[in-house]
DNA sequence: CTGAAAGCGCTTACAG
DNA sequence: CTGAAAGCGCTTACAG
């Protein structure tokens, strides 16, 4: 391996001079960095970056903590947040948690031993205490679709309750009776948030509300819709809080041979890539995940600066695509 | 900050006898480790692994570079990999190329100067010399999904020419003529073979061969497929190249009324979540990602204990899921 | 089994 | 503008 002093010794300079050429932000005389940068590409030298960071006493990575980078939605955001980080010269370690308190807690503790600079964190519990270690450290965290307990944290998350009041009350301004919800977790901010606005609404009509539990995979929602069918062969409508669990309800119809939207129509909560292409096409909300997730590392740059104090939560809102899975386009032919 | 020298002095021991009783390598009195272990979680100390990585002169952080995470078969690769590194203590570092070289590069210096002890590549240009570099520095590279030119890294792909020449036969044999191909980049080794694979079954079967150029991508594969429908309007089945860009292709022929499989037939290379959903159900050729991942990942960890020398490739194999949209399940009902 | 010392490869006040 | 020196927080031969 080349150091900067073999860049030193051939460029007939001290280490300090090097390391200033390179670093660029102190004078150095021209014809001199010259020589340096001759001497750099000649022994193909490249900064030794754990040396450079541990003299620094920072990195220049970030921590991305996702649930899952198997859901859509999170994959986008870790593909926007990577892109910007990138083009600012930031490295991201990816951590999956599953929604599970250890792996968050295990990875967040990882994060604070390698000196990240900032954390972007879909927190699996806004409580855990591991968030407020990494803020009493100084390591910024921007809770990103979700928020947490310490209000040190900036937060980018939508507006949940509102994404199933819309989505319900499509189903029911269609014309639906006995409207569903398959929801996801109720331990989790946007499954509690989202099946929240689904109960307000039918309240609301003065309906009850029926509703499934998923934990927003796939399998579950597959299970659950089939019991539901069981216990309510009257159901008009559905609501599903997630994308993957769109898939296991259409599954279940498929299965029971329900119609989609003759028997049942159907709202799914996410916009995934293959939402029109499923039969029939989802109506869905979606949500502006890449923007988002620019947001969420725009704030988190701008506390790693320290360009600001006050911390930030910022709201987004989620938009309704009608397509055929509520019926709604038929409606439209007939005219 | 807490350091070792906290520790020390709270545990009334020497840096260096702290530094064993973390690790544990080294014989270290019981009584003293109690004690080191008592300062630990008192003081809440935890080692800075960025002086630890410097020290030991390697971190505990591979390299997975692929060219884009939202394309499905990287997700899943991706989070297969990252599984089995937390679960063998290492973290991730997240890099997408957008299959250019520029970003390879890049990509690769960083994650030189980071001092990682692995890479995952999937190689945007298989003749990289920074790939060459890397394995100069003894850093392991295992390529994924296609092979580099420097025999000195393991790979661990698909039988990407076989999959074509299975998904054109299929089309052939179900009695589909005028087969078309919507092929990926022909630069990329992927993307070659498959197109490989279709040109030598048609030209077995004495067929001329009708490809539209592709990049992967949605985009352009719509585009490709309106032009190979306006310039051969006989087109009987399609076979397309991979996931992403069905989703294109479908939207192509739902624009000009073509009916799947009554019109056109279609295979996809690859096996997306949506597979089963879309109508009509896509038949496939899927991959084993998850199991070529861990395998990839297991070739990394081999090269990075030392455990083997010779370079090793692994080739998998493709399983053809027969679904609805070559027509093949309507045969099936009419006995 | 334990401590003192050296050193990993940088950066950065401090002089000059 | 440049160099010598100190030091970031660890680990690890070397003694004892």
């Amino acid at each position: 391996m080349v150091t900067i002093k073999d860049v030193a010794l051939l460029a007939g300079v001290s280490a300090s001079t090097v390391s200033r050429a390179i670093t660029g932000d102190v004078q150095v005389n021209e014809p001199t960095r010259l020589r340096v940068q001759e001497a750099i590409s000649a022994l193909g030298y490249r900064p030794n970056r754990i040396a450079r960071n541990l003299r620094r006493q920072r990195s220049e990575t970030i921590g991305v903590v996702v649930s899952d980078i198997e859901n859509p939605h999170f994959t986008r955001a870790v593909r926007a947040i990577e892109d910007a980080a990138y083009r600012q010269g930031y490295r991201v370690i990816l951590c999956n948690t599953d929604e599970t308190l250890e792996k968050q807690q295990a990875y967040l503790e990882v994060l604070a031993a390698e000196q990240v600079v900032g954390v972007i964190l879909v927190p699996a519990d806004a409580a855990d205490p591991t968030v407020s270690e990494l803020l009493d450290m100084k390591i910024p965290v921007v809770a990103f679709d979700r928020r947490v307990d310490d209000d040190r944290a900036d937060a980018v998350f939508a507006d949940n309750r509102d994404a199933a009041k819309v989505a319900t009350t499509h189903l029911i301004a269609s014309g639906r009776r006995h409207v569903a919800f398959i929801s996801g977790r109720a331990n989790i901010q946007t499954g509690a948030e989202r099946l929240h606005g689904y109960e307000e609404v039918m309240s609301l009509h003065g309906m009850d509300a029926i509703v499934g539990v998923g934990d927003f995979r796939q399998d579950t929602a597959r299970l659950a819709m089939l019991r539901l069918l069981d216990q309510h062969p009257d159901i008009g409508g559905v609501v599903v809080a997630n994308n993957l669990m769109v898939i296991g309800v259409l599954e279940a119809l498929r299965f029971r041979d329900v119609t989609v939207p003759g028997d049942i129509a159907l709202v799914g909560i996410d916009e995934p890539a293959w939402a029109s292409l499923v039969q029939p096409a989802l109506t869905t909300l979606g949500q502006p995940t890449q923007q988002m997730a620019n947001r969420a590392f725009e704030l988190l740059i701008e506390r790693i600066s320290g360009k600001r104090e006050a911390t930030r939560f910022e709201v987004f809102h989620f938009q309704l695509h009608v397509r055929d899975s509520c019926g709604r386009r038929q409606f439209d032919l007939s005219h």
